[in-house]
DNA sequence: TCCTCTAAGTACCGTACGGTACGGTTCCCA
DNA sequence: TGGGAACCGTACCGTACGGTACTTAGAGGA
């Protein structure tokens, strides 16, 4: 299912895996500015020549970071256990959490800005990279749970696709865009999660026992 | 509703405007890297000594071209009529067509990816400058209808501002980091904004006659 | 007519980057 | 023990950029 793209999602040696973690180090410290071949090559201390050998060229060294980082960041399959609505709750709760968490890592920022600066240059060959194989991921995961929900009889829509974009807005909102622009993420994520949940469950979510779902204004 | 022009923009003269024109249009065209102080004194047949004259250095030419796409954008304040709920809907869903249109303007998005690019360098000083500058025009339109929306009993919520969030995620979603990443834009915005305009009623309008504000699921 | 101010055009400088080449060192394996 | 591959460190090259200085051309004003 995965390694579909065109990179060779070749596996990385310890030594090529220590030189992109610290490549990694220096984009998240200082920006696309400070990730030069020179730098990187002193403060992996590694050679330039070893870097190119490896990588080609810089654009294969951010595509190789992109690769690297992603590579690192697995998500848990979730096993596919019998929903009630307290468990739909739940998992909604928990991806909505590590949705946030995940956005506003500091390795991911530094990530996303670097594709999106680099998109008007190479085609958006970094963003491409970035959303096939970062986000379908996290997106499998939310799909795969509405999925469950609607076929234990919990949530009704016509389209997932839409439902869970509906989903990703309540969660996500504008902070994406605001942290990418430099601001500090939310103090807490656990209450915008939690209202995000509310509020896709009273859209999608069949009626609960009484007033439960139709709350949102009041306590 | 967007009126462009006939701001006088009293910030730069004449000349410097059409500099700024050029710089935006390159920007645009190829990106951070293609607005360089040689190409943009070539394109707009001006000296570099002007340039720096006028700007003071680099980032000044940029802080300038933000304030000056803003100078020409401005939102038209909408006069305090009675609403409906008619009304209400109407002009949220212009607002959601309204928001998508300006978040997909090419301009727009390549000053957004400049200041991201910039957000690790300058101490996200362009970010400020576009979050500031740029969105509290259109965040002020929505929170002046949504709060009118409510005095008018035709809204409920706890927190103007949690309301905005939510409306706003409910007709972006993703689509901004998705196009600053390089990917195309929506087909129809308009459908979008139906969907959010529907949502967003479903979890903050008041009941209204039968089963109009509980649709989004069946037909 | 002359003077001054503005700005275009160009030449220039220092720097920093991507990419290459080369010598020296370590380590593996025959 | 010898040879070769991998790799580090550094020196090097061409280029391109930000920023400055200088010369020239027009525009208005006294």
């Amino acid at each position: 299912m995965l390694s579909t793209g065109a990179a060779p999602s070749a596996e990385f040696s310890p030594r090529q895996s220590a030189v992109l973690a610290e490549a990694l180090r220096l984009l998240v410290e200082g920006g696309d500015k400070a990730l030069t071949t020179a730098g990187l090559a002193r403060a992996a201390s590694c050679s330039k020549e070893s870097l190119y050998k490896w990588f080609g060229d810089r654009d294969g060294l951010l595509a190789a970071m992109i690769s690297f980082q992603q590579s690192k960041v697995r998500t848990v399959e979730r096993s596919g256990e019998r929903l009630t609505a307290d468990l739909l709750h739940d998992h909604l709760d928990v991806f909505a959490r590590d949705l946030l968490e995940v956005l506003s890592g500091d390795v991911s920022l530094a990530l996303n800005r670097l594709a999106i600066g680099q998109s008007s240059r190479d085609g958006s060959k970094l963003g491409r990279m970035l959303v096939e194989h970062g986000r379908r991921q996290i997106d499998r995961r939310a799909m795969a749970l509405i999925d469950q929900g609607k076929r234990a009889g919990l949530l009704r829509f016509d389209s997932a696709e839409a439902a869970y974009h509906t989903l990703y807005g309540l969660i996500v909102s504008d902070l994406h865009v605001r942290m990418l622009l430099g601001e500090t993420p939310l103090k807490d994520n656990k209450a915008q999660a939690r209202r995000a949940v509310e509020a896709f469950l009273t859209l999608h979510g069949v009626q609960r026992d009484s007033g439960d779902a139709a709350v949102s204004s009041g306590k």
